[in-house]
DNA sequence: CACTTTTATGTAAATTTTTTGCATTTCTTC
DNA sequence: GAAGAAATGCAAAAAATTTACATAAAAGTG
């Protein structure tokens, strides 16, 4: 059944006159009666409101950069598994590489979707504000968390994967750690670095002897252990800050005959399926992509129906530690 | 600017009336002027006949069943990107896990979309001829090779590739030969390994001294080893089917204190990243996801624009083979 | 606080878009 | 080649959308 202004007006309360006018004005929406008339377009399906097309259900965007590698389909598939028990559907939708300001695109995108989730690494304070801005109440997340987060935020406990782990390499009775950072610009590799770092400093006894910047790739890993190398370190518990910086690391080290776990104890983050392909298996901080997208659909459903003004919240999805042999006990 | 029947009869050159007509039969659609109409729709942007959007590029759905590991999202990127120096709009879409008749889902897109690729390991020839039955010269292609293709296909090389492999062993010196196979119900399974045992089979002093058939996963790489090692064979080269396969074989035969090259070499398929990661760093197959997607963007585009009728045409990408340490020569 | 201006909204008329009745043409089938 | 079925166009009818005008509420001003 074709779904016309009638409906909206029905729906909304409004007269049909009122629900045209909004839907043809060029300006930014802000009112409640305006979001209200946006939102009931969306959900019945108003032509140019929506794609989710059929059965009435809520359309979510998770918006996306780029992907590489098995960290992205992990991400695709828990929302895809997630939304199966929900009364929404995902969409998945990408921005351009090379567009380095996609606040554009993601406004073009509410149009169309009920609610948008963000997982956009590049992303600045900035963009959040002005997307926030003009979206005004619509119900937008993003799913990477901030320094200082501009819109609400269901992300993973990134600074408790660090200190999960910091304490994990402390139980195994080592007191020398190093530390593999991502680009600390990105506030998931910075909150990992401080979570693991904080739980250094306030222990007694234990020591950050090296530390290295990388960018997250299996390159960086392996530049950051020529520099762990030519320290001559030896007894040392090392955190990578994910786990490609970790296999770069390890594959380096036993080309250069180090044994792992004899010579040094590591550790990763993002437990990749690789994990286990490994010789020794890599330990890991896991996150569980199902929780996050259930929490993310929630979220976003919430926002849909109570309308409710809840700025600034951040839900934080517990992560977890795989232990394996790369950080087996000391004989 | 609003999208009206009116256009439609414009691009057509058909009455209004005979555009409303059949836009609103609920009947499966045949007729050239009936496909005229639901393609203009769709170009132009018809409301529920679209979900393309903007600037009158052609939509195409790329329609996966699930998403696991780092496979899936190099399919999804390379798509991705070869959509950027083209017309066209890709659009990934996802049919049910536990949906084994995803026949109704693909013809319920195919009102959305001006094309569909479709990338589906479980799908029968039943269902090809099926979906082809409904949507009769509707632009719809398959990325997965077939034994008796029911629709066009644009798909890998797989049976070049396992050739290409077996010869590569040949040059290395090699005489016995081993295989670890997927699912050969799965057409590319079975052209993989055909590749590899013509090869074996037509060349003189070529022998195959061991086969298992696996599921292309790790774990099925690992039982495989299990079986091999009991043959007490050495001196084998061994192609798995997949990388996956391999990874397990060789994790479990560096656990049995084998040494890769030198006990057994071992090539695989499907050049994933981890390849490198490994030691050895893995041979593999690689097949190039930007130049499956560049090309099936164009034959989706060829059939949008000419409506040429080319039932059965087949594209073959061909493949390339990365030599890597697992098959270093003998010393 | 009284007055003006702006904004939001409804009613009803005007306009646009879509559907349908009827006549004509084209295609199929025997 | 005649009879029936299907496709199509024209024009009238119906439905949907936009707009002119009126009014009330909110915001701004001296």
């Amino acid at each position: 059944m074709r779904v016309t202004l009638k409906h909206i007006s029905d729906d909304t309360g409004l007269s049909i006159a009122t629900v045209s006018r909004t839907l043809n004005r060029k300006k930014r929406r802000y009112s409640a009666n305006e979001e209200k008339i946006y939102a009931s377009a969306r959900k019945l399906g108003y032509p140019f409101f929506t794609n989710a097309g059929e059965n009435g259900k809520v359309s979510i965007a998770l918006v996306m950069k780029l992907f590489e590698g098995e960290f992205y389909s992990s991400l695709i598939n828990g929302f895809y598994e997630a939304s199966g028990n929900t009364d929404s559907e995902i969409v998945f939708s990408y921005v351009e590489k090379q567009n380095d300001n996609p606040v554009d695109d993601i406004i073009s995108l509410s149009k169309k979707y009920s609610g948008i989730c963000l997982f956009l690494p590049s992303m600045t304070d900035n963009n959040y504000l002005k997307i926030k801005e003009k979206v005004g109440r619509y119900p937008i997340i993003s799913l990477l968390p901030s320094k200082n987060p501009k819109i609400d935020t269901v992300c993973f406990d990134s600074y408790r994967g660090g200190y999960m782990m910091a304490k994990h390499f402390e139980e195994r009775g080592y007191k020398k750690f190093g530390y593999i950072s991502g680009p600390t610009r990105r506030a998931d590799a910075l909150f990992r670095k401080n979570g693991f770092l904080n739980h250094v400093h306030e222990s007694n006894g234990l020591e950050l002897v090296w530390s290295y910047e990388g960018d997250f790739s299996t390159n960086a890993g392996i530049s950051a252990f020529a520099e762990f190398k030519k320290t001559g370190l030896k007894d040392t518990a090392i955190f990578g800050g994910n786990d490609y910086s970790c296999f770069g690391f390890m594959k380096a080290a036993l080309e250069s005959d180090y044994k792992i776990p004899d010579d040094f104890i590591i550790g990763g983050y993002d437990n990749l399926s690789f994990c286990e392909n490994f010789t020794p298996e890599l330990t890991s901080v896991a996150t569980d992509f199902h929780e996050l997208g259930k929490k993310a659909i929630r979220t976003i459903e919430n926002l849909v129906t109570d309308n409710i003004d809840t700025v600034g919240q951040i839900s934080m999805i517990p992560v977890g530690i795989k232990i394996r042999n790369s950080s087996a006990p000391k004989r």
